[in-house]
DNA sequence: GAGAATAGTAAAGGATGCTTGTCATTCTGA
DNA sequence: TCAGAATGACAAGCATCCTTTACTATTCTC
């Protein structure tokens, strides 16, 4: 799935390891999310939504939705 | 995590069976989201709040979001 | 009452999310 | 130039998600 996750932390200059703590998760966790590994859970996409002011589908997109969407 | 899971199937008059089948997993799984027993995957509740033409903000719901929603 | 449909739960196992720890590489700034 | 920061990646282990199978209870319909 998709994410804006790298855009977002470094639209705010925060590094991986700022990111982690305010998210209360591990680097490696936030690494792994916007490399693509895997997908957060519900909850951390939640905790990520909110954190940047966000709706969950402003920040993750799922296959079907990416068509064109402006910027 | 709370969800509408359940009043939006009865909405649509669907068993636990049907909402099961249009998402493409087993009817316990959808027993166990709408009793609360675990949230879905990320990729799930994109498909859940995509069957329902609402948003994942729509059907699901943090703690710290519960306040005073209008109905 | 018999049978079907619906719903709740449990156990066991596979897949995925998240952790700590570690290493290699690249970036940055003094 | 070189030290430290930042990033990417992997492994092992535990937690969570999701599956199949199975059983039980309730309700409904005939």
């Amino acid at each position: 799935m998709e994410n804006r996750l790298r855009v977002l932390r470094a639209e705010r200059s925060w590094s991986q390891q700022d990111l982690a703590e305010r998210l209360e998760v591990s680097r490696q966790s936030v690494n792994a999310i916007e490399t693509g590994r895997y997908d957060p859970s519900l909850p951390l996409a939640f905790r990520i939504a909110e954190l940047f002011g966000l709706t969950i589908e402003d920040v993750f997109e799922s296959p079907s939705r990416r068509s064109s969407k402006a910027i």
